[in-house]
DNA sequence: GCTTGACTCTCCAGTTACTGGAAGGTGTAT
DNA sequence: ATACACCTTCCAGTAACTGGAGAGTCAAGC
């Protein structure tokens, strides 16, 4: 018979952690001495605490453990419980190198800039969305104010027409070849119009950032998310989207908001 | 200003971990009504959070950031931070994989025995011991028994002469060619005798597993340690020990209880 | 026999980054 | 007027311990 301490030695675990499996049930003390409340120890209970070393060794939880370590367990649970904390783990594997590509980008940005990123990239999943939709050809980069606003003008026309109400700010979805969809989201479906149609953006993973500013500032900051997505092994599979969180015609461009979307995939 | 259920959504961020973070002073509300207490967020605040998330898609843990979103930080803080997480990540990375490889060797070891190993390793430093010391070579199998007997009597005949104090169950080292080493843990140093030395067992990180019974299950035992030691990446590095936790002579075998130790890096 | 120091006990609080729930107030649409 | 969604604060719980306070126990040395 050991005392804790004695015992905590020979296992090279902490007194107070023989305690806490103790109190928790996972690894009772052989006897305990009813007048002083000291704890005791055998030699024979050390297989039980190194199987339950050795599988905190792999990771899994005490609760986890306190199963496996049931003597009616068949082999069978035992492989679907090792094999489940494999796939587990080789999970957690991916995450962290991807975690650490996404460091060593960043670092890289330090290293060129002497300073954190100007756009700060994150990924989200985006829920599809009801909207009202209009698309028109942009013919050069000078144009794309004008036809846009002629765009926007129209849903909000067509929306008011059929009572529709407006659920969100606007968002242009970018399509091959400078085909620019001016859609507004809108709580319930209404008619379709000529040059209106109705329909769900889809929801998607997406790459976004926020630029704060005027349009004149896009470049830059659709030149970091491409950036960003290729040093983080991510691929752009469909058109970008630019939502307008915060923007008035009349009002000033420095105060305009807008989230740069692009729909991502792992490599 | 957008009320927190609003943010939340455009964020893709619960609403509770908004609160949480305006609690602990993370990412304070932009401003907050006095009447009703309501949270009110701007689109300003948008790449503040951004870089928060991009932060914590690192790794960076709560505080971390807090200090990396301050604005006085220079760069190379910045970089110094993100350096140190990268070691982080890196050590968690191949802890992972070395977890990956135990699962698996367990996995093989249930495949083949379709139960538990019979044997548990587990990796535990081991501090230097005082020992009183006394070596032979063991010319075959057979005459293990009657050598190391004559071995310890004659250690504890001379720390008895000497009036030493054994501080703990003895410990047989085997060197190479057969080369026996049995010692007995002493207090203090006590002198010297023809036979017996006194000299320190070096501490050293350990391969670990109990035998319970008597003598004849060794070889298993040793083979199963042997084998765990191949197939999670270790190497010997040095003579392995016996420790009899529990052994009388005159005792029944079925009760004796060793801790076989063999000192390993990893390859 | 007494003191000293090492050891043990229980109970409570704190760690991280939230999550869930209860009880109650607010805002808007029908 | 009422239903419903939304907001508030406060409290408890998670996993696996760790640290500390205050009190009792044990063995050795004088």
């Amino acid at each position: 018979m050991l005392k804790i301490g004695e015992f905590s030695r020979i296992v090279n675990v902490p007194v107070k952690t023989l305690r806490y499996y103790d109190e928790i049930g996972l690894f009772k003390s052989d006897y305990i001495d009813e007048q002083t409340g000291y704890r005791f120890y055998s030699f024979e209970q050390l297989p039980r605490l190194n199987r339950l070393l050795a599988l905190k060794d792999l990771g899994m939880s005490l609760s986890q453990i306190d199963q496996m370590l049931k003597e009616d367990l068949s082999a069978d649970q035992l492989r679907d419980m090792l094999l489940q904390k494999q796939v587990e783990l080789e999970d957690l594997a991916r995450d962290i190198r991807e975690r650490i590509a996404r460091v060593e980008a960043r670092l890289s940005v330090i290293e060129m800039e002497d300073k954190m990123p100007d756009y700060e990239v994150v990924i989200k999943t985006v829920d599809p969305v009801l909207v009202a939709s209009s698309q028109d050809a942009i013919p050069d980069y000078e144009t794309i104010g004008p036809v846009m606003g002629r765009l926007y003008n129209g849903i909000v026309a067509h929306i008011v027409k059929h009572k529709g109400q407006v659920a969100g700010p606007g968002i242009t979805v970018w399509h091959e070849n400078l085909k620019a969809e001016a859609t507004l989201p809108i709580k319930k479906a209404i008619s379709e119009g000529d040059d209106v149609t109705v329909h769900e953006l889809p929801g998607d993973q997406m790459a976004c950032l926020v630029h704060h500013g005027g349009f004149e500032g896009f470049p830059q900051a659709y030149q970091a998310g491409v950036q960003w997505i290729e040093a983080n092994g991510y691929e752009i599979t469909g058109p970008s989207r630019e939502v307008y969180l915060q923007f008035r015609p009349d009002g000033d461009p420095k105060d305009y908001v807008t989230e740069i979307q692009f729909p991502v995939a792992k490599v």
